[in-house]
DNA sequence: CAGAATCCGATCTGATACTG
DNA sequence: CAGTATCAGATCGGATTCTG
């Protein structure tokens, strides 16, 4: 059960270790809900939405593992565990940022070459 | 045969449309490779290296779909095919570049954690 | 040359049920 | 509450073989 760490095969390329991270569908979310500040796991899952547990801990342990968020367990019952970034995941929001930028004015462009591709590949 | 389009099941949010190209294993070293101008598959393949030839026209299927680049048959034999970057493709280059001088940059902190968290995991 | 077809194992994602 | 365990389904990436 500590065999599933998920490295890429090629640990030398920078991009590839971030894109490994971030690529994932649910990373990006989880920075952008821990963006205002920390949450904890049911606040951060609510937050989410429509993410089975399982696979939201699988995201926050890969995270935390590259440094980009905390885990921080509070002793009490019933159990708290709370999220926060750390500076280095934060800074990854910059990156993102620029990259959803760029999603959201091309997108209306790449919605038309692909109904304009789907559409030529239906008339045959 | 006419049903692997690939989409994500929210087309309402553009970061998704977006990470689910790039995302993936190849997209960004075809762009990186057809930075320069056109290239025909075999060499696209060769330049960037270990992909297999199922999977790369996989990618370019995509990547035509979505616009970002253009499959020219030329008629002739032996074929011959040119695979160029459209305007919108290459504007992707600037996200990217965003993303990769990111990850070049922290790359030591995230192997840093990285290494730190499997000590302190493999410590127990 | 530029692929298409086929097959395969590995990985991903999710639903469900259970627990300290 | 915050997970873990388990299982099933889907998708992915790749090797191999074949073809216009």
């Amino acid at each position: 059960m500590r065999d599933d760490r998920g490295d890429a095969f090629d640990p030398e390329c920078p991009t590839r270790v971030v894109l490994d991270r971030i690529g994932d569908k649910w990373t990006v979310l989880v920075i952008g809900a821990l963006r205002d500040g920390p949450l904890r796991f049911t606040e951060l899952r609510a937050r989410i939405g429509g993410v089975a547990a399982k696979v939201l801990t699988q995201t926050l342990r890969a995270m935390e593992r590259d440094g980009l968020l905390t885990r921080t367990v509070h002793a009490q019952v019933p159990p708290r565990v709370d999220y926060e970034l750390t500076d280095l995941g934060a800074s990854l929001g910059g990156p993102i940022q620029t990259l959803t930028d760029w999603a959201e004015t091309h997108l209306t462009q790449i919605l038309g070459a692909r109904a304009a591709y789907d559409d030529s590949a239906d008339a045959r």
